[in-house]
Order: structure tokens, then sequence, then C-alpha cells
RNA sequence: GGUCGCGUGGCCGAGCGGUUAGGCAGAGGUCUGCAAAACCUCGUACGGCGGUUCAAAUCCGUUCGCGACCUCCA
């Protein structure tokens, strides 16, 4: 099968380029995945949320993908020095494996709410301590890693006198590096340079995360997971890497120079990073306090919002910029997000509910081009504004066609059974939006129970009983149900 | 301080040399018992100042404002 063509920005050429897999047909993509030491913010959501959409989307057009994405469980280290995740312990009087797993549970809660696809892999920094171990190895071997009193450090001026590549990515100079951080040199006494950086770590008597290395306990640096993981599992290069943009300098960075420095390889053919979620046109970070939590936005319960807003609206919100850009967090986006989503929810619903006879084609020239364009859009570095854009271009269609104002009997089988196959596709399978209306088990009972009250409306307002038609509607409005008379009917829906 | 990015109509947010982004809000209209919804029409926006060009929101220079990274962060 042909695969449409794909172009995406490459982070570490910066450029936009057509892209080509390793392997036809096949794409290895890794994501740095979440530190799980405290609860997720929608930061978090945010990334995961936009290359879940690119996994969909690469899906969708045909390839058959194996996305990692990793949980991070040691080595990230703190101001102090102190692992994240032992620091989360000692507070919470959890073994470390403990917290690692209720806020690793926690982070697939949310991801589940927020309806994205689980990774083909989801390793841990912690299940591979021996590879870690190997690679730190392999570096020492190839001459781009020194060690001091019990630690390991990558040796970056060397690597980069002899490859010419570190700071390729994140547009670091060594040499700026090299001087920039002189005055903090107090912090670095063990590195010959300012710019080296761990990949193995001595641990102190007390540290609660430690294992046995050639070079005595410790504990493995938070760059090399990434680089052992996406080696172990997509090769020593694979096709795309991703992350948030916070991580470009010093992770990634430091991963390629890691991968090179013992494989001699460029881990990644194109790099993609999404932009920071802001609040306030500041970026939403945990160390700041700038934050609201999922939990906060659904239930409303933040003085950052005005209501709670459900996980789809939120999702939508974050679907109409781009992933490359910074995206501002308020209380209006989001009410105007959701009046959208619902929009685009009832099309869905009036989609299904239209009943077609062909006569003629004349309108399958507007219905094809707008349903071609969402793909196109998609497939110009997912650009899910565009693709949204192109989507309430058949909403209208779709309306029309319901009230008449288009003649539904000018599309051919052809074009409507595309429409009713590719138009739910594009918003559940591409794009992974769910009517959140659907479902909840008692639907059924809801339906039997409902079409019983229309009817009695029905009846009131045959006999002009307009005091009662209007006290049922009133009253159901009070249950959060919408009811809309139509031409031939009522129909009715959750606020 | 160094590096990079951004400033678009009431709000959010695409576009990045010439053609309508889109959503929400607002105005008018159609429909309707009323309402809601839906559909149709409408705003002529691109921080300031210069420049390049037949043509600039889109390129160049400059200036102001904001943000990110340089330290853990998605």
């Amino acid at each position: 099968m042909e695969i449409k063509d794909l172009y995406l920005q490459n982070s570490l050429t910066k450029q936009k380029e057509k892209f080509t897999p390793i392997n036809e047909g096949y794409i290895g993509m890794y994501v740095c995945g979440p530190t799980v030491y405290s609860d997720v913010h929608l930061g978090n959501v945010r990334t995961f949320t936009s290359f879940d959409i690119m996994y969909r989307c690469l899906l969708y057009l045909g390839y058959k993908v194996r996305y990692v994405r990793n949980i991070t469980d040691v080595g990230h280290l703190l101001d102090g020095g102190e692992d994240r995740i032992s620091k989360g312990a000692r507070l919470e009087k959890l073994e470390p494996m403990e917290v690692v797993q209720k806020y690793t549970n926690g982070f697939h809660k949310i991801m589940d709410i927020f309806h994205t696809k689980k990774p083909s892999i989801e390793p841990r920094a912690t299940q591979h301590i021996l590879e870690q171990i190997e690679m730190v190895q392999q570096i020492l071997d190839n001459g781009y890693a020194y060690i001091k009193d019990g630690s390991v450090y990558f040796d970056t001026l060397k690597f980069n006198e002899e490859k010419k590549v570190y700071g390729n990515l994140s547009g670091r100079i060594i040499e700026d590096l090299l001087t920039e951080t002189r005055d903090n040199l107090k912090k670095q006494d063990q590195k010959r340079h300012p710019s080296d950086f761990a990949i193995w770590m001595k641990a102190d008597p007390d540290h609660l995360m430690k294992w046995n290395s050639p070079w005595g306990e410790g504990f493995p640096g938070w760059h090399l997971e990434c680089s052992v993981m996406s080696t172990k599992y997509l090769g020593e290069t694979f096709d795309i890497h991703g992350g948030g943009n916070d991580l470009k300098f010093p992770h990634h960075e430091n991963e390629i120079a890691q991968n090179i420095g013992s494989c001699g390889c460029q881990p990644s053919n194109y790099w993609l990073h999404t932009n920071m979620l802001l609040m306030n046109g500041k970026k939403m970070s945990k160390s700041d306090g700038n934050t609201i939590s999922p939990d906060e936005l659904f239930t409303g319960d933040s003085p950052h919002v005005s209501k709670g807003y459900s996980p789809m609206a939120v999702k939508f919100f974050m679907l109409q910029s781009h992933y490359s850009s910074t995206l501002d967090l308020t209380d209006d986006a989001l009410l105007a997000s959701e009046k959208g989503y619902k929009r685009l929810m009832e099309s869905l619903k009036t989609l299904g509910q239209l009943n077609h006879k062909s006569v003629g084609n004349s309108l399958d020239l507007e219905v094809n081009e707008a349903l071609d364009e969402f793909m196109n859009h998609m497939c110009d570095d997912f650009n899910t504004p565009r693709a949204i854009a192109s989507l309430f271009e058949v909403v209208t269609k779709i309306n029309s066609f319901n009230e008449g104002h288009l003649d539904l009997a000018q599309i051919s089988d052809e074009t409507f059974a595309r429409l009713k196959k590719e138009y739910p596709e594009f918003i559940d399978d591409v794009l992974g939006l769910k009517d959140e209306n659907i479902g909840g088990g008692n639907s059924e009972a809801l339906d039997g129970v409902m079409e019983l009250v229309l009817d009695l409306r029905q009846e009131a307002r045959a006999n002009k009983d307009w005091g009662t038609a209007d006290k049922i509607r009133d009253g159901l409005s009070k249950s959060k149900i919408v009811v809309k008379d139509v031409k031939d009917g009522t129909n009715w829906t959750f606020s």
C-alpha cells in the first residue's frame, strides 16, 4: 500500500523535511516519558497528548509503529544531589518503588482519561541498570569518559574535538558552555570541564537506590537511560525521537553524545520537540508552583478557572494549537474550546442519523475536498489546528444536509460512504477525541425515559399547552439535559 | 549576560511573499409557539519605525515588549 507523504519539522536540522523511515512501512519512535515522583500536571499531558496524536496519525497512515515511552524512576538529581525518587520516598515514608508505582499508576490513569493510546513498550530505567552499566563501559572504552572517585563523567571536550557534534541539537557552543559556567565551578569540582556530565554517580552510604558496578556502588546518570532503552528496543539508529523542548538541553544533547560516544551513531533521524503549556503567560511548571492539575481543571477547584472542564474539552483546546507553539491556558480559551468541541461531537451524532439516497453528485467535490484537507494538514507536521479547521468545514456540511439547506441527495453513494467512514475516524482514531456523553452504562434506560418524556411534551405541544411543554423543558434543563425542537421532532443532548 | 523563539481582529489560535484559516464571543437575517440549535451574511487584524518588492502579517534592518533554555522540569 502506498503511504501518503509526511513532512516533519526536524529539531536536529531545524528544517521541515520529508519523512523517510529507515525500514519502509515501519517506524521506531521514542518519547521521553515522565519522572514519577509526583502527580502529573497539565504540561505533561499536553506533551504526551501531542505525541499520542502523532502515534495515532502514523498508525492511520498505515505504518507499523513501535512507540517506546519510558518511565524515569531513578537518576534524576535535585539541587542538593538527592535523587528525586528517594526524596519522594523519604517524605512519604514509602519504599522508592512504592512511590514509583503510585505515580506511575496516576500517570496512566490520567493518560487514559485523556483517551491516549498506550505505548508499545514502556520501559523503566531501573529495569535496565545492567545495560546502562554496559554503555558506561563502552563509552569509557572509547575514551569519551573518565572515572573520578567512584563516579564516571562524560568528557564533552574530548568528544567534541573528535566528533564536532556536541551542541548541534540545542545550538550550544561548547566554548561558551565552558566559560559561562566558570563561576559555579565549586559544584563541579570532580569534572574536568563544566560541560561534562555524570553517566554514573557514586552513591552515598545512605542513598536508597543504588547498584553495584565496576566503579563501586552507585546509580546511573539521568541521560543514560534514554540512550540505553532506545537502543535496546529500537536499535542504534531509529526514526523519531520526541520530548518536551525543555529537554533539548542538556538531556537530549547529552543523550546524543552518549549514543555517538558508545556506538558511533546518531540515535534518531528526526527529533521532534513539543512546546510548553503556559498559564498566565508563564511556563506551567511543577517546580515553580505555576501549575494546575488535571483534577483541579476537571472539578474547577482552582483560582485559575471559573468552572470545571471535561477532559475532552481540554484536549480539544490543546489540539487547537500546534504542538510546537506555546499555548497559554486561560479560562476564556477553555470556554471557547468547550463549545467548539461540543459542536464537533454533535455533528458526529447528526451524521449518524442522516438517511441518504443519492440522485446526483454535484456536492461531491466540496465534501471530498474538506475530507482530503484533514489528512493533508495532519501530514504537514501534524498541523492539528488546520486539520480541525477542515473538520469544521465538514460540520457545516453535515448540519446543512440535516437541515435541508444542502441537498444530501446531491452526493454520491461513494462519497457518502466515505464521509460516514472517515469523518468519525478522523475525530476518534486520529485526534483521539471521544464523545463524553455516550456510554456510562445507564444510557439505554435514559434513552427510554427520554423518549417517554419527550412524547408527553410533544402531546402538550400538539395541544398548544405551552405551559406543560415549557415546564418539561425547563425541568430537564436543571438535569443538564437540553431539549431542541427541530423541524421533524425533538432532539436532546447533555449541556 | 549567552542562545533561541514569540508579539495576529474582543478572546484563543493558524498562516509565513499575492487567494476565506478555524473555534468562541458580537451584529443582522432565515427557521421557530417561545427558546435553543442549525444555516446564511458581516468585522477587513497582523507591536513601533525604516527598507526590499509590482505586491509583506509573511523577507531584511532596527526598536519596544514578552517568553523559553543555559539548573530539575514535558
